[in-house]
DNA sequence: TGTATATGTGACCGTGTAGTCATATAATAA
DNA sequence: TTATTATATGACTACACGGTCACATATACA
């Protein structure tokens, strides 16, 4: 999505703009980020931005593609060698808080490009939403198959379930101090413990 | 927060004005609504609006009040009398997406409030979500008491879950189209039963 | 050196926004 | 009728936005 000028920058100054324009998506959903203070953020030129990248909608979503890649790069391992549905699970919440705490910048983009409604803006970056729900469904049969889940539940009540629980997880992650990290993490364990064991006596 | 010169309105000017921003607060979060379009729709003239209304802030929260006072009308027998935990949050959801196919408006308008990270507005409304979390809170411990609920369910995690999947529920009825009324609220109790008895085999 | 190419720049454009205000009109009171 | 008060109006202001473009400044090559 950048030109090719941008590419041919020094990285410094590749970085400046990276991050400026991080800050800014990160602090601001798409439609209420502004151009102009990520230019001024970056020290460049207003011009110069658009030597870079063909318009601020291509900008956004050469970013948010640098988010989806580190996440991803941070995620990939946890649905290897997987043995139990639950503890896959725990395992994939867990490590999203710690994604969190280490790059707040890229969790926060990510959020405020999931929440954004702009459906064209979501058509051209899917893989990921979708990958998650197959990704799911996935790990749910090969679960039932092993009798580890209940042979009688609904898969896309069981998808909706996990699906809400997670968003509201990781929405969460942004306004968690770090220090507690331990606590926090015994809380994702308990939130889907309860997914798990149900609140019933 | 209307002025007096607004409460004084003939009750048809009066309603093209609500209507008129009831749309354009549905359709638009508060910051990418514009007053303008508002005051076209409603036919009158942009300084008129500035002597029913302080501001668009003003709207904003005249609008969101005459919402939830709708839905709390709507739900407020819900939680007397009830007898069973599980059934009292089946019919809260339940009712809560008939208020939706009812007044899709004013969901859609409760929604974009919901999810409005500008926290100077929240704290102008906040008695409904603190509402219904002590509400929970309040339901949790009685369900315990009686036995219904887990003895050693973590109150916080409880909630958080609930809270997360009604959120998401309450999001989801915005899709929904209106015919299939039935299948809808056999999801709702399916995603509820999720809740009560656990994915666990 | 001179020439061609790549990159940097900020004033400027068109547009949309919330909010204002002098003025016009209607309704009410003396 | 006249004087007074309440309401209606839309051109206007100030501002912020995304995007453009003629021009300036480097860098590379001959």
């Amino acid at each position: 999505m950048p030109r090719e000028t941008f590419l041919n920058l020094p990285a410094a100054k590749q970085e400046a703009v990276i991050n400026a324009a991080l800050e800014e998506f990160a602090k601001y959903p798409y439609e209420r980020a502004s151009l102009t203070r990520i230019v001024n953020n970056a020290g460049i030129a207003k011009g110069s931005m658009y030597q870079y990248f063909e318009n601020k909608r291509a900008l956004y979503l050469y970013i948010v593609g640098i988010v989806y890649d580190l996440k991803r790069e941070y995620l990939w391992d946890v649905f290897e060698n997987e043995q139990d549905f639950f503890g896959t699970l725990i395992k994939y919440y867990q490590r999203s808080y710690l994604f969190a705490i280490e790059h707040p910048l890229h969790h926060q983009v990510a959020i405020n490009f999931w929440e954004s409604k702009d459906e064209t803006l979501h058509n051209e970056l899917t893989e990921n939403k979708e990958l998650r729900a197959n990704d799911f469904i996935r790990l749910l049969e090969i679960a039932r198959a092993k009798g580890q889940v209940k042979q009688d539940i609904c898969p896309e009540a069981a998808f909706f379930v996990y699906h809400s629980v997670g968003k509201e997880l990781i929405d969460k992650f942004s306004d968690l101090p770090a220090e507690k990290t331990d606590e926090h993490l015994q809380f994702i364990q308990n939130v889907l413990r309860i997914l798990a064991e149900g609140l019933q006596a």
